[in-house]
This record gives structure tokens, C-alpha cells and sequence, in this order.
DNA sequence: TTGACATAGTGTAGAAACCACACTAAGTTA
DNA sequence: TAACTTAGTGTGGTTTCTACACTATGTCAA
């Protein structure tokens, strides 16, 4: 039988989701140091001493990468002996959900530290981050089905086709457009703003808004 | 900003139910030391140094409680600051389930150090240990409806009376036996042996057995 | 042996949800 | 004003869900 030891190395990591280029991409960061220094990797950190683990989520995100005020919610905890070279580190994985449409300025922006890549195309990542994206990817698709949780990616004003487009993407299948409307007019969680969205030479669409803007329920 | 630090007390916990006296109950365990000497709480423990979550978990309950071979899963992890009153220890809470047919000899003694409470009349629990089954309990009750984990709860054999009233003690509602034999029956994955099972004055019962005993899969 | 008892086991019809499918509406632009 | 592009809408067939009640088959006791 092993002796147990008291303490380990804790730490929490965030797949931020976004739709980009109309891929779904996460956000990943280049490592500064060893272990796999110089790769890429989920954005995250050591948790404080007095910090619950979601803080220290939100937290290590914001000084990593300036995204905050995103739906984020814990994921999986990742704790083989030896997912670290180093000694042994336990990480909290959360996913988040970050609207295409804040999708602007520094956040846009990649360069050689911060990236956006498409979870069907991911480069190597440190560590077993790539389980995690794949576990966050698959929990995001599940719950697209039985919640509302899809309306986090949405700004506060969208249109009904930027919402179908948003799902074909994480579902990785095109959606019929009046079965989807009829579903999405069935949850009676948005509303019609009364503004319309005017792009290109063709029909404006309506612009809606959720209800409850944080709120995500359970459907069916 | 917090000053992060490395290293925080790890352990795991398991909610392990099953169902006794036709409730859902889970097996608790008295806390032989501070904090909350005394009190009932969930096994569990420290996690050793090479051990993943998951053994640790399976660990410690075959050391607290004899119970081993059991379906189990990771729920979530737990980590508030101060939610143990001496040091910050983080758990990644399990749960597990036990077929009643295995509620025989050992396993069903309780005595001063060992009980199986309903999960809906728990004594006080320690620490956060309360809302560990709550939770567990509500990821169960979801998990019957889009999953085959229901079957997990059976003996090798079962009747589908017994499966149908732990769908329901779980679900806290009754089911219509037609349609749920129906519904059970599409899933293609259990078997009749051949056998029967007898039992009081009536009409005995077909026993099943599952085609791939440790699989569960989601299902519609 | 037979009748009372208790649980096992079975089918159907109406309602609701799901799915496939194609055209008109309303702007912009040349 | 005509071409273009995306927005927006309804119906019918299929499948799934739901409500519902009786017969079957064993045991046990009189």
C-alpha cells in the first residue's frame, strides 16, 4: 500500500472557446518556461493560498491573456502521477465560452505568445492539455443539446442565423433552418430587441437578446 | 493579487450508493479525528504520492470500508478555501455505485463506525459532505435518463422489476412498467439467461444479464 | 385440487416531438 | 429596375412518448 502524502501542486486551466474564421478555436499560450518551454498550452496557474479554484481560474486567464467575464465552469480534474516531468501537479480544467463578437482588437490579435487554434487542428501542446481541449470540446457538444448553454457564445444582440452558425460549427454538422428556429423559439429564453442587423446586399435579420443574460438551463 | 502558492492537501472522496430498504442510501463513514471528530462523513483520503485520483479514491474506500469493484467516476472537485478549518485541502469527490444484491455479510453491517444513511435524511456530514452527495445524487438521477448507467446498480442478473424500481427510488417518481420495459428493451443491451426468478407466491421473473457488463453508454 | 394471492408480462391508440423539405421577403448594389 | 444575397416562414410524414388494464403463471393454504 502507498503512503499518502499530504500535499501536491495544485492548479486550474481554462479552454477558452471561441468561433473564429468559422472554426472553433481555443485559446492557447506559449510556455515561458520548462517543462515544455516554448510550446503551446492552455492558459493557467498554480493556485493561491486563499483562492477558491474557479478564482484561480478567472484569475490566471486575466493575467495571462486579459479575457475575463466569460461563462466558465469546471470541466475534469486531471491527476496522473506523471503529467508532469517535473513533480507531481493535480490541474482543476475549466472551459469557458468567449463570444466571437468581443472577438476584438488585442484579443484578435495572435502573436508568438498568444494563439487561437482550431480544436480539429491543434499544434503539439505541453503536458496533456490536448486531452483537455478534446474532453471540453465533447462536454461543450453534449451540452448544446440538453441546455442553453450555446447562448453564452452569443454578444448581447445576435441573430438567429449567427446562433444556427455557432452550433453547426461546435456540432460539426449543418442544422435545418426552420427545425432550428422552431427549437430555439420553443426555449422562450430570448426576445426580440426590435433592432435588425444590417449586413451586405440582402434582407436585414432581427437582433435578439437574451432574457436572463448569464442564466443557462437544462432543456427536454 | 493573491501571492500564489504551490502546493495544497489533495484528497478524494467517494459517495458510494446503492439502494437498502427501497432508498437511495450512501455509505458513511465516522470521522475518527479533528475536525469534526465524531461526525459522518464521506471516505475518502489523502492522495499518495505516485497514486492518480482515481486509485486514491478506490483506495481508500476498500480501506475504510471493504468496499471494492465497484462502478465509479469523478463528480467534481471541491476546493473552497475553508472548507476544511485547519489547512486548505482540496477533493476531487468520486461516486460510486454498489448493486444491492452485493448488500450482503460485512457490507450490510452497520455499526458506530460505518452506516448507510438516505440520501435524502443524512445525519450532519462534515465539511462540505452534504453537498458532495447532493450533487452526486443529482448527477446520477440525470444520468439515468440520457445513459445505461442505471444497470450499473444491478447483480450480474437482475430482474426487470428490480431495474425498474431502482430507476425509481433514484428518480424519486414512479414509471409506467410498459413503457419502461419498452424503452429498455431498445436499448439492446441486456439478455435474458434463461433463467427465472422465484420468489413469495406469484408468477416468477425472467433474469437478465448485460451483453457488456462494465459498459455504460449514452444513449438517444 | 382448487381457489386466493401476488407479481410478471404484454399492446394499442392518441399526442407530441422530430425531421425533411422549398419558396417568398426584403434589403443592397450595380 | 433587375440581380443578388441572406432572412424568414409551414406542412406532412415518421417516430417517439405517454397513458392506460388485463391476462399469465407461479406459490400457498384451505
Amino acid at each position: 500500500m502507498p503512503i499518502p502524502k499530504a500535499t501536491a501542486v495544485l492548479a486550474t486551466n481554462v479552454v477558452v472557446f471561441t468561433i473564429r474564421d468559422e472554426r472553433l478555436v481555443a485559446l492557447l499560450v506559449r510556455r515561458p518556461r520548462d517543462p515544455y518551454a516554448g510550446l503551446w498550452s492552455l492558459p493557467g496557474g498554480l493556485v493561491g493560498d486563499e483562492e477558491g479554484l474557479e478564482d484561480c481560474a478567472v484569475r490566471t486567464l486575466r493575467d495571462q491573456t486579459g479575457v475575463q467575464g466569460l461563462y466558465l465552469e469546471q470541466l475534469y480534474t486531471f491527476g496522473s502521477p506523471d503529467r508532469d516531468p517535473r513533480t507531481r501537479v493535480v490541474t482543476v480544467a475549466h472551459f469557458a465560452l468567449l463570444p466571437p463578437a468581443r472577438l476584438k482588437g488585442e484579443l484578435a490579435d495572435e502573436c508568438n505568445t498568444r494563439r487561437w487554434a482550431p480544436v480539429d487542428a491543434l499544434p503539439a501542446l505541453a503536458f496533456d492539455h490536448d486531452r483537455i481541449v478534446a474532453m471540453a470540446h465533447q462536454r461543450l457538444a453534449a451540452k448544446l443539446e440538453y441546455s442553453t448553454i450555446g447562448f453564452q457564445l452569443m454578444g448581447e444582440r445576435f441573430t438567429l442565423s449567427e446562433l444556427q452558425q455557432v452550433h453547426e460549427i461546435i456540432l460539426g454538422e449543418t442544422l435545418d433552418k426552420r427545425n432550428f428556429r422552431k427549437r430555439v423559439r420553443s426555449l422562450h429564453c430570448i426576445e426580440e430587441t426590435g433592432d435588425w442587423y444590417r449586413a451586405g446586399n440582402h434582407r436585414p435579420a432581427r437582433l435578439y437578446r437574451l432574457k436572463q443574460p448569464g442564466a443557462v438551463e437544462f432543456i427536454k
